[in-house]
DNA sequence: CTATTTATGCATCGATCACTGCATAAAGGA
DNA sequence: TCCTTTATGCAGTGATCGATGCATAAATAG
């Protein structure tokens, strides 16, 4: 697949340090590497959880390195976040792009994401590094926002997609396209803590058939319906 | 509503150390507000992010106290997640109970959650303790274990309702409650997030409202539909 | 070869983590 | 009243956190 050239996370550098233990200066470290490295391990244990030990010894490049090319813990993250973002937007948002259909570009987000939250066609790590990093960023309100506009893209993309759609002609004129595309972001994200939870991808696959089962019933008459209450 | 007496997270206790600085031996503290305000932090900070030093603050007992009464920070965690799931219990699984349907337990069951989560009745913290502590629990396996039963438990009750309705006939034989209860369940972990994101009421409410708008289309004949890929 | 540059391993910083020992003093039984 | 019990505030435990200073030695330029 396309996005399979940029994807690197699946081959953490080979620890250059394994070889040589003596000080001085070695080869000069591949700086993407090092970075893919990080990503992936933010995104399976989560910004609080991950030491700085914990990503020298992944990365393969001393203390001194990493600040030395990243500047913190914090820069590193929001750059990891970037490069994870930058991976992740084509895994999820290609066939959507491609859709002729709000419907079938909808299915075609909620079903890449269910691959790519699997592992997507290598060992990626399951679940969605923006919205499972949610919780535990008490206190990094820089980076607690950051995330959160990452998040708040998806439902951008969505909601612009459904509301050319209506200039197609391919939604109803009365269909809300707010509420349907944070209707798809919330499945999405739920099938993010599904996916964390075990999940497989033949679950997660249901989840996205299902919610859009009935999508001519819901872009139609959505006001008209659904005042049974119990 | 009936869960309101059950419920005192939005009491924190009035802090008995404020008046009495002295050393010694004051009034014996109430556990079972200490707990609850200890449930409450935890449930809007994460486990990680709240120090014991948050814990004593809050729950206005010294450290000592908490130690003897509680034993660990862990212990202190799990009793804290008992002790919301039977209060959070009761507000989303008693309209669900008492549903006539399938379809309006799922509906109650959603509706309910979108009003918990977004402070109940009084000022409950947004989003679902169990759903959202999933990150940021590495190495923690036992706690880890135990907050993947809580959530596991809901689609228990899910499945189990509606394996039911199929004997009442209220679901069609055909239906796949498995991928019904898993669509559900993924939908309200979706609702956490977007609670812990800033979602209104309204927002939650509305994506219950198209989450089952399809119900009939969805238990009906999912296997021969959704086939159209992009 | 020599001098400069540069990335390193290692030791260490102050801060904070979960957790505990200790002297103190209020509550409760005699 | 006296004595035991008990919960406390406070100091301090070792460990680990993110981040830094330093001497070292490989790479590079002249």
């Amino acid at each position: 697949m396309q996005w399979s050239m940029h994807n690197n996370f699946s081959t953490p550098p080979p620890s250059l340090t394994s070889i040589r233990p003596a000080r001085g200066r070695p080869r000069e470290f591949d700086r993407q590497a090092a970075l893919a490295a990080a990503t992936r391990l933010f995104w399976i244990k989560g910004y609080e959880a991950t030491s700085i030990a914990d990503l020298t010894e992944t990365m393969g490049i001393g203390t001194k390195s990493l600040y030395a090319a990243f500047g913190s813990k914090d820069e590193l993250y929001a750059e990891a976040l970037k490069y994870y973002y930058t991976t992740y937007e084509g895994l999820v948002w290609t066939r959507f792009r491609k859709a002729a259909t709000a419907r079938e570009a909808a299915l075609a987000f909620l079903q890449d994401s269910a691959i790519a939250m699997t592992g997507g066609d290598c060992d990626l790590p399951h679940g969605c590094m923006a919205t499972l990093a949610t919780v535990g960023s008490e206190g990094h309100s820089e980076l607690s926002e950051l995330m959160r506009a990452t998040r708040a893209g998806g439902f951008d993309i969505l909601k612009a997609r459904f509301d050319r759609a209506k200039s197609d002609g391919d939604l109803e004129a009365t269909a809300d396209t707010t509420k349907l595309a944070r209707f798809v972001q919330t499945v999405q994200s739920g099938m993010a803590i599904r996916a964390r939870d075990g999940a497989d991808r033949d679950e997660l696959h249901a989840v996205a058939e299902i919610a859009l089962s009935g999508w001519d019933h819901i872009t139609g008459n959505i006001d008209h319906r659904m005042q049974g209450k119990a």
